[in-house]
DNA sequence: ACCTTGACCTTGG
DNA sequence: CCCAAGGCCAAGG
């Protein structure tokens, strides 16, 4: 049969999302660092925006508000519900950001 | 098919 | 750390 590149899509997508499943609570990791090893890992080329389209049209619940910006910030608009979510884990903050030197984690 | 958008990243100042 | 520029790539208009 033909190859379909959606189905790579559709495969990449799944990973990514179990990939986040896996992130533990109390740490956190960032979108940069899935794309990668998404892209290891998976049949096809993950970039960090995918992932955060990936997570913002999923239809099964991830724990999104683990997956960060490289500097540690929370999605806009989502911050709020991030950082409620976050101080319930007990994972290490600094302000309105993630403390990614003590929080980081991957795979 | 072109243009714009977006839960992004790296580099350079 | 902040800002600006360039790169990235799927989706929707």
């Amino acid at each position: 049969m033909p190859l379909d590149a959606s189905s790579d899509a559709d495969a990449s997508s799944r990973l990514v999302l179990d990939l986040v499943d896996q992130v533990p609570a109390g740490r956190a990791t960032t979108y940069g660092d899935l794309a990668r090893f998404a892209s290891d890992l998976g049949p096809a080329r993950v970039t960090a925006r995918m992932v955060g389209r990936i997570m913002a049209t999923a239809e099964r619940d991830v724990p999104w508000w683990r997956v960060v910006g490289h500097d540690g910030r929370l999605p806009p608009g989502l911050c709020e519900q991030a950082l409620e979510r976050l101080s319930e884990d007990g994972c290490p903050l600094r302000g309105d950001r993630v403390d990614l030197r003590r929080a980081r984690w991957s795979p």
